[in-house]
RNA sequence: CGGGGUAUAGCGCAGUUGGUAGCGUUCCUGGUUUGGGACCAGGCGGUCGCGUGUUCGAGUCACGCUGCCCCGACCA
């Protein structure tokens, strides 16, 4: 175990392994035999049902109900809005029968060709169409919205390739629905619903996000407007990390979802919806980590704190484990969630090591000297000092350190993203420059043309027109036409 | 679906001009250890991806198939 686990890729020399190993060998998810899909350990799940929890706080106290929608969705609501059917016929996994039957020779079993389905029922990639087609029963008045709804589930999408966390076939997510009577609630749904977003990961995941809006190629198929988070991973890649999309009225329009309005004239609904899935993980990860693993912002850490102890013989240990009985209640009363790790059958180094390589935020060590001196040494995952500190209070310095981590944690993803923000005007430069990672601001002349251009010579896209930033009129650096404004170009995971 | 690689023990690998399977690690047992990934001794574990061919004999050679990985296209 020792040697396997020491056999962590460095971020510097591949950075794609070093990703990979790191999820595997922090326990934090691994590849299905199943193609394209993943398994997530309990590690991993831990971490992400703290996320689930902590959105969907946020989400309810914005209005937001949960409710459940079917996995499966006839073939003919998908075709319903043109562009949405666009976007994701490539790659739906489709249902044709419903039934088995033992083969000839008795010894497996194939597809009952006398069980075809008369309709192909297609497992759900995105929900829009089997959502909207259940709101079209629930909406008949102005006075029936808005509807707020959103679920937790999977989708799948046939993906060529997938990478752990980042994309797989199946993932898990939220997504969110909502109908408006007007376009300015609508809209205005959508961009709260990106601040949430922004406000979340910044806040717990402490990853720096750039808000800002998607150009027309870039926009989710059927939408008027897509908003996004994206975030600059460590090799200076972006990150789309959540969406919300304005879907004007469409959806209401695709499955005559109409509402008597005051003044008792029919109108469309208002659509928006919004997700953020599992991937966000993978921005976890990709933000903080090391090489000696993975650096979990406390706020989202299933073990904040991990005591060791260190000890000689049966007697000693269990002298601490009397000893570190009130450290742990004591760290428990404030909320704080502790493992005490007193297995006999690995010795410290390998425990400092392994959870290292988990990313427990603070590790606290006791062994007969501390006993003597009542001390306890702690040490901090993020910057990994160690530091000797009186027991006394202990509970309170842990509070703080925990706080203090959160907080830096944040401020060096930060510095880092700022580090590699580039205004940039000249196209050869770019060219050089962007291979090497990084968020390039760069006028735009808001052609399709040049964004394919762009793409097809660096594998750079316009990742979004950014809010928050000071906006001049320039000139685009390909085309050297008139632009109005800056966009964000990265190259993207 | 293109371009490149790879397939041998749970994992990571070696295997020479073809001669009948090996190393490290994990795991199990016992003992000594324990302030940064312990050591010693013993043990379990393999139709060499699948198929066909060449040969007295194939992990090794030839042909076909399949899986996986990496790089593109697609995408949250």
């Amino acid at each position: 175990m020792a040697k396997e686990l020491k056999e962590l890729t460095k971020r510097s020399v591949n950075y794609s392994e070093w990703y990979n190993q790191l999820v595997v060998k922090a326990d934090l998810a691994e590849q299905s035999d199943v193609r394209g899909c993943m398994v997530i350990k309990p590690y991993g799940y831990a971490i992400w049902e703290k996320m689930q929890r902590i959105l969907d706080d946020m989400f309810k106290a914005t209005g937001v109900q949960n409710a459940y929608f079917p996995l499966l969705i006839p073939k003919s609501f998908l075709s319903r809005e043109a562009e949405h059917v666009e976007g994701f016929a490539k790659e739906c996994a489709v249902v044709t029968h419903y039934r088995l039957k033992t083969n000839e020779t008795h010894d497996g079993v194939v597809v009952d060709p006398a069980a075809k389905l008369e309709e192909e029922l297609i497992i759900r990639p995105t929900s829009e169409t089997i959502i909207w087609n259940t709101y079209k029963n629930w909406i008949k008045s102005y006075r029936d919205l808005p509807i707020l709804c959103n679920q937790w589930c999977n989708v799948m999408r046939w993906e060529m390739r997938t990478r752990l966390f980042l994309r797989t076939s199946e993932f898990l997510w939220q997504e969110g629905h909502t109908a408006h009577a007007t376009r300015e609630e609508a809209e205005e749904r959508a961009k709260m619903m990106l601040k949430v977003y922004a406000e979340f990961a910044e806040k717990y995941m402490a990853v720096p996000v750039v808000q800002g809006v998607k150009s027309e190629t870039e926009r989710f198929a059927g939408a008027l407007d897509t908003y996004t988070i994206e975030a600059m991973m460590q090799d200076g890649k972006a990150l789309q990390s959540g969406t919300s999309h304005f879907l004007g009225q469409n959806f209401g329009k695709a499955f005559e979802v109409q509402f008597l309005n005051k003044d008792n004239k029919p109108e469309y609904a208002w659509a928006t919806s919004w997700g953020v899935s599992t991937r966000l993980m993978g921005a976890l990860i990709m933000t903080h980590s090391d090489d000696n693993g993975l650096v979990l912002p406390p706020l989202l850490a299933p073990i904040q704190v991990v005591i060791i102890p260190i000890y000689k013989n049966e007697e000693q240990l269990q002298q601490i484990d009397e000893h570190v009985k009130p450290i742990q209640d004591k760290l428990r009363a404030l909320g704080i969630s502790v493992k005490y790790d007193n297995a006999d059958n690995k010795r410290p180094g390998f425990k400092f090591a392994d959870y290292e390589l988990k990313g427990v935020p603070v590790r606290l060590v006791i062994g007969a000297r501390d006993l003597e001196n009542g001390t306890v040494e702690v040490m901090r995952r993020d910057t990994l000092e160690k530091e000797t500190v009186q027991l006394e209070g202990i509970e309170a310095y842990v509070k703080q350190l925990l706080d203090d981590m959160q907080q830096n944690i944040y401020q060096k993803a930060v510095s880092f993203r700022d580090a590699h923000i580039y205004e940039c005007e000249d196209y050869e430069e770019f060219k050089q420059k962007v291979k090497d990672g990084g968020f390039f601001l760069c006028h735009w002349d808001g052609t399709e043309e040049t964004e394919a251009r762009i793409k097809e010579e660096t594998q750079a896209t316009i990742r979004c027109v950014p809010f928050g930033v000071e906006q001049t009129p320039g000139t685009d650096m390909v085309s050297g036409k008139p632009a109005k404004y800056r966009v964000i170009i990265a190259r993207a995971y």
